[in-house]
DNA sequence: AATTATAGTTTAGTATCTAAACTATATGCC
DNA sequence: GGCATATAGTTTAGATACTAAACTATAATT
């Protein structure tokens, strides 16, 4: 079975892969540089921190709170402690940070984009997997139970009870659920 | 402009790299060494060698050379000198190397592969980006210009004239050019 | 025979990786 | 309150991965 959607979606994950590192590369960084400026430029609120990114990327906290320090060296990103929870620092993209990270991905989808079909299928592969993996935190707050609609400027996280600008619908959480799971007891 | 191709595309290659990752970790082996054996599993035989995994994976060949030696030492991968050209080592998966990259390939994809949709959604992608990124070697012998019918058995290779088995058609190749592009000139 | 190209190794120095021990703050429970 | 447990992050030691550059060896070109 050579043909099955393994093998393509294999085919494309390394093909992406390869652009990253190459992308990364250009700029000086490795991949896992990369994929940190990725994820902090996508997730809301209460996911920028070192514990979210270790679960994000699958490795342990050790080597990211060494990465994040050369990144921060490096003018990349910046730490803020919360306030709120003093064991928490907060990461944030620099304007070097945001720069470097637009230069790659420019360089590494270049893709009609104007192609609805193309589109779609990516959507649905992505939502297909998401479902099948039902559930490891890191979903948009749009797709997750504890969203709720408020006023037209915010939405209400049913989690944490707070209001969240509109935008942030599309930022990915680490607290993320689909409707009818239970994290702990199922 | 959050809904674009490059955003959907972009986390659907970071949520695989992230499996990527976490599978490779369970089997005690980091990202490179799963893409490397990966690599291995697809590519053709003039396409495994230490200098052909270089310039897929984007990264130096004194690096990958490194990795290598370790992969051979731990008795994933198995190292023939090539009898024609006394430079090339060819490489090929052991037992181990091949078990370990299954375990890890069923951990990572779980996704229906019964909707011909989302496989023909996936083929599109991949093709755009391949078309988009006109050639940088690295396709199906299939789609490439030096690839001629001949047999029931087997195929003819226009670069190297030699026949090839029927079902390496489906495997990549690090020579490979779309019909219409020309390598050196253009 | 000399030049140039290609395949691969080795070296030095830096970055990333894991596991485990560590500090500090927060939470739950009596 | 006081104590156990959980969570966020750092640090350490040692292994692996990374780049750039120098190196050997073979092949192809002139």
């Amino acid at each position: 079975m050579l043909n099955n959607i393994e093998i393509w979606l294999e085919r494309l994950s390394s093909l992406y892969i390869s652009q990253m590192r190459q992308a990364a590369s250009e700029q000086g960084v490795q991949l896992v540089n990369l994929e940190i400026l990725q994820y902090l430029s996508i997730c809301n609120d209460y996911s920028n921190t070192a514990q979210a990114i270790s679960d994000y990327l699958g490795q342990t906290k050790g080597s990211i709170s060494q990465t994040l320090k050369i990144m921060e060296q490096s003018g990349h990103i910046e730490r803020r402690p919360c306030t709120k929870d003093k064991r928490v620092i907060r990461l944030f993209l620099t304007k070097k940070g945001q720069e470097c990270l637009q230069k790659m991905t420019q360089k590494m989808v270049q893709i009609p984009d104007d192609d609805p079909e193309l589109v779609d299928g990516i959507k649905k592969v992505l939502k297909a997997w998401q479902l099948n993996h039902h559930n490891s935190g890191f979903g948009q707050c749009l797709s997750c139970k504890y969203h709720q609609k408020a006023t037209n400027q915010k939405f209400k996280c049913g989690l944490t009870g707070e209001y969240l600008p509109h935008q942030d619908k599309f930022k990915i959480c680490r607290e993320h659920e689909f409707e009818g799971s239970t994290k702990s007891s199922d």
